[in-house]
RNA sequence: GGGGGUGUAGCUCAGUGGUAGAGCACCUGCCUUUUAAGCAGGGUGUCGAUGGUUCGAUCCCAUCCACCCUCACCA
């Protein structure tokens, strides 16, 4: 424990005030160049009286509901109001054609100067690509075909200082995506689809378990004792009570106690935090899904998981074949269900229960894989595992009955002592989900943190430290449970075919950046210092 | 953490041991149903950072930073 604090306390570190604005040298790039451009042009129409950043807009369709009833507004020649973002402009002598985007779709928009008046047709000239914009008119089609609105008075709702991105070729950048989401989603509509399919998951996984009478319940997130799972917790310090206190890395035990005091099926959204490395599966602040159900067993969870799938499937897709990269996922079949052993034996021909510790080890080695750090039994056989299935699992797989030495929080299996109550599901390759028959006895439960206890003073720092008050909670009873946990970004990964996390989190974690770019804060900080020049 | 790759204009990308280019964006002018609008003109840059080699480095070398891929660990 000791040794944990002095690698992983965090520095009190105060935010370091922001200086580089005002410190700034002369700035002379092209950037600051256009940003100067533009804030000189909301300096005209501060001085012509026009508020750039107004209040409110009234508009009255969104544009997708006006290219559905095109046909109706045209004819009726309907009054509307639109706003959206500027996103392209054309100007062709007395005329502008721009493209205007708002949550809904895009629309072509006609500005001409008979139409407007002069005044007007010259703040036009004024509005960039990325305005917010508000536009009153009747629709037309153009003689190209376009449906269009033809324009008799604009208002400008937001003055962009900053030019968007390629008009065609957009936001590629993977950086600069995941550090400014807000400029990937204004151009990348692709983006903005999958981040809509990630609150359709959700929503679609809160009403089946929901509709199954489980109870979402909230539990702390900020926990004096973490535990639940073997991972690093962040550390932090609460001021006025002076004690440490650690972001959770599991819900497992505060959603157990629950079961505890009576309530039969609870889960909980939860977002977890663990202080491990990171890549394209791994972000250190991630969302989970734990349900616990008392009364049930992995058998019953199984069945559960399964119909939960099928559900939220069936939520976001047309139909139970889902892509994901090279392969077809087919949610419509029941899940393969295969006990870890078996699963080898059909590969390898190889029975590992009927093995000893020293014949296992021996069949591993055979098989080319790295025996050094196969202490046991239980290791061989996830090792053989490791290298010959897993990788084979694409369509939903069931993998169960894992050896008790790589299970700790399993119950023992009923038929078989070298076994747990245990499945987990893996598809595409990932795994899916974690579930066993819940552990509820308080004496094996101690036993099994004081090993921890020891795994933590020797310098594992994923090891859990001991949990007292649950060791109490358990001796009030724990009725046999079933608990699943999975997690819910690698989910959204599976139904969005995305496949890297990070394109499945609006703000992914990202390093400081520490040079490079000037902050467009220096810039405008120079501007208004400056009146107005660089 | 190991290995591989990338980093050049606001964006997308070329390129070179003699301080740099294209398209889009931007600026100026022309054009009243255009549409990757067009036409004429304009390059606006600490070539990721810091050192080194060199007469001279954006390029070669070293170190560092960020991002991507991959292996190991983890959801």
């Amino acid at each position: 424990m000791k040794k944990e604090q002095n690698t992983t306390e965090q520095k009190q570190e105060q935010p370091k005030p922001s200086t580089r604005a005002e410190n700034s040298e002369q700035i002379q790039i092209p950037l600051a160049e256009l940003i100067k451009n533009r804030y000189e042009k909301v300096r005209k129409l501060q001085a012509k009286g026009i508020n750039p950043y107004p209040y409110r807009y009234e508009r009255d369709y969104h544009i997708r509901d006006v290219l559905d009833n095109f046909d109706e507004f045209e004819a009726q020649q309907t009054r509307m109001k639109l706003a959206g973002r500027v996103m392209l402009k054309r100007k062709m002598g007395k005329v502008f054609f721009a493209d205007i985007h708002d949550s809904t779709g895009r629309i072509q928009v006609y500005v001409k100067i008979n139409n407007v008046g002069e005044e007007q047709f010259e703040l036009f000239n004024d509005i960039d690509l990325g305005d917010i914009i508000g536009c009153e008119g009747t629709v037309f089609v153009t003689r190209m075909g376009e449906r269009t609105l033809n324009v008799t008075h604009f208002e400008l709702l937001t003055k962009a200082l900053h030019p968007l991105p390629d008009k065609h070729a957009g936001l590629q950048d993977v950086e600069t995506r995941y550090r400014r989401r807000y400029a990937d989603l204004i151009v990348n509509p692709d983006v903005r689809a999958t981040f809509v399919m990630r609150t359709k998951i959700i929503q679609a996984v809160r009403e089946f378990l929901n509709d199954q009478d489980f109870l979402e319940v909230e539990t702390p997130i900020l926990q004096p004792i973490y535990g639940g799972g073997n991972a690093e917790p962040f550390k932090t310090h609460h001021s006025r009570l002076d004690m440490p206190m650690y972001l959770r890395i599991a819900d497992e035990l505060y959603l157990k106690r629950l079961i505890i005091g009576g309530y039969e099926k609870v889960w909980e959204f939860c977002k977890d935090f663990r202080n491990e490395g990171m890549d394209r599966l791994h972000n250190p602040e991630f969302s989970m899904v734990e349900l616990y159900w008392a009364y049930a067993d992995y058998r019953d969870m199984a069945a559960l998981t399964e119909e939960l799938w099928r559900y939220v499937v069936s939520q976001v897709h047309d139909s139970y074949k889902v892509p994901y990269g090279e392969h077809e996922i087919d949610f419509e079949p029941r899940f393969r269900w295969v006990s870890m052993v078996d699963s080898i034996k059909e590969i390898t021909n190889l029975d590992f229960l009927s093995m000893s510790y020293d014949e296992a080890k021996a069949a591993a080695k055979n098989l080319g894989v790295d025996t050094d750090e196969l202490i046991n039994w239980g290791k061989c056989v996830e090792a053989v595992w490791e290298a010959k299935v897993e990788p084979t699992l694409i369509q939903p797989t069931f993998i169960t009955d894992f050896p008790k030495e790589i299970s700790p929080l399993a119950k023992q299996h009923r038929s078989n002592d070298r076994l747990t109550e245990r499945f987990e599901l893996f598809i595409a390759g990932m795994e899916m989900g974690n579930a066993f028959s819940e552990l509820n006895d308080p004496v094996d439960q101690l036993q099994r943190f004081l090993q921890q206890g020891k795994a933590l003073e020797a310098g594992d720092t994923e090891a859990q430290p001991l949990d007292d008050d649950f060791i109490t909670a358990l001796s009030y009873g724990m009725p046999p449970t079933a608990g699943l946990g999975f997690g819910v970004d690698r989910m959204v990964m599976l139904l969005t075919n995305q496949h890297s996390i990070r394109d499945v989190l609006f703000f992914p974690q990202m390093k400081e950046m520490k040079e490079g770019s000037i902050p467009v804060s220096s810039i405008l900080a120079q501007l208004i210092s400056n009146n107005g020049d660089i």
